[in-house]
DNA sequence: CGAGTAATTCAATGTCGTTGAATTGAAATC
DNA sequence: GATTTCAATTCAACGACATTGAATTACTCG
């Protein structure tokens, strides 16, 4: 980097100018978000022209998703917790979960991968899937019985609700309860899911299926 | 409207310019989403300058929020739902809560709303304070009790959970289960929430404050 | 009537992402 | 080895954006 001499045209050797943009872009995306960061701070910290970063990845979003792309660590967290008693199981999972969103190293890319997932209806695709098929079906399949996939969700929907609570909204008290009383108040429900509802608990007109 | 007739200085009569703004901008921010809505826009629209719009509510982001201030309050409908039999209270808000995203009129706003105000920080901490102000508060107080807000945070985070995997994720089973099947299989854990741990299932070293 | 204030437009500013042209180096072709 | 071709790079400009300061007009209160 430090180039920027105001010299016009290719540089010297074999250009790894490239690469370098793209971990630029990788540090600060996760760790400023996409909105706040400009591509000339980027270019800037490169040592790059801004008109490079269009000539290489065509656009901002085309940068925002080479950047991620390098390094997407998906719910593996989840598989790690999965062993073990179901009964403590969502004790388990609740402690996976916090500890890798309050991880200083790890901890903003899940952020950033949401919350630019959630404005980009085609990267919200992409991480549909990979939940649905990394996370629901891997717990239905650890739970078994006729309705496992439901439980599973039912499983999955609360995990997203901390997820969405405590760390996207950052919505009190949730936000700063301590993971002892995360798992205090929601490792009943979490539970609950786990176990399926009760068969004389059926709305009246319902059928088990 | 359609004044921009390019004379200067303040129109005849008594304005109502600013709430003619005010309801351009809610409709155009509920179709489209923060980000893409311009302010331009909205003043072409509203058939005034921009800068009567920065003028008025001295940002893009205070236009927001005062267009979502009026607009169909999110944690209104909890609180329709919240009087009534405790024991039946998550069916109620569980089908208030479906009713009033998947209503063709309205459905489809609350959904871009989110989108927008994840995107930007200080729009997310403007959604989360009328959350806690008007939704987790409210159900504590109807709660009562000593942990009331603890047990109220459990309650809205699963809550929160539903939006976000069903709505904003359509992540499945969640998306395509009934409004029936949703009831079986979260109210559980919901009911779980609301009544607080269990005092004999502390875990080890933990002491009830 | 006159002073003050509210509403409104205009013009300017600075930042942003993107594009086209010019320049330079490397690789391929003859 | 010279020439063509292509990749990398900077520069300059564009249009859109949100925001701000100044100018202009209308209303309100004494």
């Amino acid at each position: 980097m430090m180039n920027k001499s105001g010299t016009r045209g290719r540089r010297r050797g074999r250009p790894e100018t490239r690469a370098q943009v793209l971990e630029v872009a990788r540090r600060r995306f996760l760790a400023d978000g996409y909105q706040a960061v400009t591509l000339r701070s980027i270019a800037a910290e490169a040592g790059v022209d801004v008109a490079l970063i269009s000539y290489f990845f065509g656009s901002k979003k085309g940068l925002f998703g080479a950047a991620l792309a390098l390094s997407a660590n998906p719910a593996e967290i989840f598989l790690q917790a999965l062993p073990g008693d179901p009964a403590s199981l969502p004790e388990r999972i609740l402690r996976a979960l916090v500890g890798a969103w309050e991880d200083p190293a790890g901890g903003g890319q899940l952020r950033v991968m949401l919350a630019g997932a959630l404005s980009d209806p085609d990267l919200a695709r992409l991480l549909r899937e990979v939940l649905e098929r990394e996370m629901i079906d891997r717990i239905a399949e650890y739970l078994g019985g006729a309705d496992a996939r439901l439980r599973a969700g039912a499983f999955a929907t609360q995990l997203a609700g901390v997820i969405f609570a405590r760390y996207l909204l950052a919505l009190e008290p949730v936000a700063t309860m301590t993971v002892d009383e995360l798992i205090r108040y929601l490792a009943p429900g979490l539970r609950a899911a786990l176990h399926g509802p009760r068969l004389n608990r059926l709305p009246a007109g319902e059928v088990r299926r």
